[in-house]
DNA sequence: TTCTTTGTTCCGGA
DNA sequence: GTCCGGAACAAAGA
């Protein structure tokens, strides 16, 4: 689920902790994600400062000197930070260390100097851990054919407008094209569309300007306000007693079906269809 | 047992 | 060659 604006969160509140800090030892619990660990070059991370960290897309990259670890959360992927009093908390927000049924999915523990710890949390592994040099890295094929940032200025309407130009696909599945435009997973395209008031499998080439414009707004307004509120937590979070993201309180269509439209005077119900296999929440009287 | 969840890749057909 | 849509895949919980 971590989508931009979790990963930017993660970013921000990791850096904040680790920043110029050294690892002293790195302990694999299980390195069969995604992809598996590579031990032998992960190990190489020992005696390093990590002088950096970066989100490009949904991607976090930890920059050493010449080694830069790329981490990616797939959909259950959680970064736990433990300080040294043994506190243990997901990004900004605090975690019981105690809590057994977490502590099953720590795949990976980074150890820190000064007492902190890094721990790569994941239910279902379908995130990875990867270890490039700077060569690989330039050339990384994740990373290579990814779209604009969203919340840069090259996300911009003629932008938008050249890259459909000839396409025949729907709306919702180009806005979570990650070579169209990075980080924009199912749940932020829902809400969207809807802030938008376009429906998701509208064909891109019949879209008016303005309601391209709409959606390019819609975009960099909500991805912000996401970020600023601290991501969106769902599911298995809200066990937790401590800060959550908040973001998933505004969400206005994403898991709503059945639920009224949360516009003012509209008395529909939102709908809920499948798209390309993923839920699709709209509302057919505000969405055009 | 089956269904659901997601990002990403792969493949067939146009 | 390129584009598009659907299916498959990863793992685990309900």
């Amino acid at each position: 689920m971590p989508e931009l604006p979790e990963v930017e969160v993660v970013k921000r509140s990791l850096t904040n902790k680790l920043q110029n800090l050294i690892i002293k030892e790195v302990k694999i619990n299980d390195e069969r994600l995604r992809y598996p660990i590579d031990k032998n070059k992960i190990r190489k991370l020992v005696g390093l400062k990590l002088e950096k960290i970066e989100r490009k897309s949904k991607f976090l990259l930890f920059f050493f000197n010449k080694i830069i670890m790329m981490i990616h959360l797939g959909m259950t992927g959680k970064l736990f930070f433990v300080n040294k009093e043994n506190k243990k908390f997901k990004t900004s927000f605090y975690y019981n260390i105690n809590d057994k049924k977490d502590q099953k999915h720590d795949r990976v523990v980074f150890f820190f100097n000064k007492n902190q710890k890094l721990i790569y949390n994941d239910v279902r592994k379908f995130g990875f851990i990867k270890l490039l040099n700077k060569k690989d890295y330039k050339s990384n094929y994740h990373l290579i054919s990814l779209g604009p940032e969203p919340l840069k200025r090259e996300f911009h309407y003629y932008y938008l407008k050249k890259y459909i130009k000839g396409r025949n696909r729907i709306v919702k599945d180009i806005l979570m094209d990650q070579k169209f435009v990075s980080g924009i997973g199912n749940i932020y395209a829902n809400e969207i569309l809807f802030s938008s008031k376009v429906r998701p499998f509208r064909k891109v080439k019949n879209l008016k300007e303005f309601e391209l414009k709409k959606i390019l707004k819609f975009t960099k307004e909500i991805l912000k306000r996401a970020i600023k509120l601290g991501g969106s937590s769902i599911k298995n979070f809200s066990s937790s007693n401590g800060k959550k993201g908040s973001f998933q309180q505004y969400f206005k269509v994403y898991g709503k079906k059945g639920e009224n439209c949360s516009n003012k005077n509209c008395n529909h119900k939102i709908i809920r269809i499948v798209i390309a296999n993923r839920a699709t929440f709209y509302c057919s009287n505000c969405q055009k």
